[in-house]
RNA sequence: GCCCCGUUCGUCUAGAGGCCCAGGACGCCAGGUUCUCAUCCUGGUAACACGGGUUCAAAUCCCGUACGGGGUGCCA
């Protein structure tokens, strides 16, 4: 039995978006299930567009998601030669031609094309230039590419572990290029001459590449290479709405989520429900559950709409999933930028346990301790809860109450004031947001008698008092 | 335009001819628990795109139409 090899192959020409990681998500999860092997290999072919920041920024994310690769990353900007050796070999075995045709001179016939009602395509003007043909072209200084010849008749068919069988008629396919007249080579020859060079078995990807495997699949066969990757074309991923996903829909990259406070745990856990899901119908799955179920099989042939609620539930689920410790690790950095220096280690720790229950985001939960660590002359009371505060009834009465209960009880780690508001007659419940008010700075937060008691007599007394002298 | 792929509640999905007048989850709505908010619990809402076949029987198979997405690049 042969060594299962998948890779994961972006281009590294902006920052990873959600679909590309749901991508190597599912790869890797392959890769982990079955005991394989998976690759990253950085596909840099237009050397134009990519960039060294995101090739970095494409590490940094999948180290961060957990999704650690076994080989690589290896950049095709390396394998130049091997991909232009290739080409070579097409031209000379007559599978490819040098063509003579410039950009512009292509893009006006296609336009063309279409104007007429033609389908567009590239016309095999130079398929059979001779070589004397070849050569006054070269002399007038004419930019030479490459093209594969591709076949006038025939069906391209393979097999799609997700789809079964899909297939084409070669007509509706033209020849295309396969090394620019820069002399860099296109995906397509890359693509082919290191999935066999890096005897990759499993080939997954997104649904737009549908049509493209035809063509590498050509270039594999005229390279004398005819067996075949398994290969699984994956539903893409649209925006609420349908239509592509993009930034009105809110955050598209994985940085965006992290720095929202979403756990990476969550992230993939929902994108690993994007198009599959375990037999059971369990949704909330910790990485080894997953890869443990994980079945190419199983993976849907409709491509699925983003729900960004959804992923904010499921991220509730795995802060309230997660150990204390490693939830307080998670959010200590989010806290840091917020409170600095003022953060009390102590008080931290307590808080998040407190809050852990309650959030869907780290950053609800740094938010939601801001009044520990702000000095009591700098609390701001947001307005709508000082408002609410100000029109309750008898809120003077109530604060007076309680400020004389805090003066004198026994001290403990929760301070429980409802005696004194039931002493006068009222319901607890109703009246608590005027005591948050004061506190916390909101009518909600943390939970009030443990609040008091982190914040101590002394603070707690300066803030029922504030919010007292501004009835 | 042409080609490819797809179509079950608003969204993610279960469903591989009878178990389905379609099940679960998110969301939403209504109750309950609770010191607030939230969590949690209970209940409710809501779907097989349409039209033809095949079959004793179709969400499930076939054909067509509509709709959606993708491709048609010297991007990947």
């Amino acid at each position: 039995m042969t060594q299962v090899r998948l890779r994961f192959s972006p281009a590294p020409t902006g920052f990873l978006h959600i679909g590309s990681v749901r991508t190597a998500l599912y790869n890797w999860l392959q890769a982990r299930h079955v005991g394989g092997t998976f690759i990253l290999r950085i596909e840099d072919t237009d050397v134009a567009r990519s960039t060294q920041e995101s090739v970095d920024q494409i590490q940094q994310v999948m180290h961060w998601l957990g999704l650690e690769w076994d080989e690589g990353p290896y950049l095709q900007s390396a394998r130049f030669d091997a991909y232009l050796a290739a080409a070579a070999k097409l031209v000379d075995a007559h599978l490819a031609y040098e063509c003579y045709c410039t950009e512009a001179e292509v893009k006006e016939r296609n336009e063309q094309a279409m104007r007429e009602g033609r389908p567009p395509g590239y016309g095999g003007q130079c398929r059979d230039l001779t070589a004397e043909e070849r050569a006054a072209r070269a002399a007038e200084g004419r930019p030479v590419s490459i093209r594969f010849r591709t076949p006038d008749e025939g069906r391209s068919t393979f097999t799609d572990v997700i789809r079964g069988e899909v297939s084409v008629d070669w007509s509706t396919i033209s020849d295309f290029v396969i090394v620019r007249s820069n002399g860099t080579p296109v995906f397509f020859l890359a693509n082919a001459v290191d999935d066999v060079d890096m005897q990759i078995t499993h080939v997954l990807r997104g649904e737009d590449l549908i049509d493209s495997t035809h063509r590498v699949l050509a270039l594999r066969h005229a390279l004398g290479h005819d067996d075949q990757p398994v290969y699984a074309h994956m539903p893409l991923i649209l925006g609420p709405g349908g239509g592509k996903l993009s930034k009105r829909h809110g955050a598209v990259s994985v940085e965006e989520y992290r720095d929202a406070g979403y756990l990476p745990e969550a992230l993939t856990n929902y994108l690993a429900l994007l198009g599959w899901g375990p037999d059971d119908g369990r949704e909330v799955l910790t990485v080894d559950e997953i890869i443990a179920e994980f079945e190419l099989e199983r993976v849907n042939t409709s491509s699925a709409t983003f729900d960004p609620k959804k992923l904010e539930w499921m991220n509730g689920e795995h802060i309230r999933a997660r150990p204390l410790p490693e939830l307080v690790s998670a959010v200590l950095p989010f806290a840091r930028t917020r409170y600095g220096a003022r953060l009390d280690i102590g008080r931290f720790e307590r808080a998040v346990e407190l809050a852990q229950v309650r959030a869907t985001t780290l950053v609800q939960i740094a938010d939601q301790m801001a009044f520990l660590f702000t000095p009591d002359e700098e609390i701001e009371i947001d307005p709508a809860s000082l408002e609410k505060a100000t029109k309750a009834e008898r809120a003077a009465e109530i604060l007076d109450a309680v400020i004389e209960f805090v003066e004198g009880c026994e001290w403990t780690a929760e301070i429980d004031p409802r005696h004194a508001i039931e002493a006068l007659g009222v319901k607890p419940g109703k009246v608590m947001h005027i005591l948050y008010t004061a506190i916390e700075g909101r009518g909600q937060g943390l939970p009030l008698f443990d609040s008091i008691g982190m914040l101590g007599r002394e603070s707690s007394l300066r803030r029922l008092r504030a919010l007292r002298a501004r009835l």
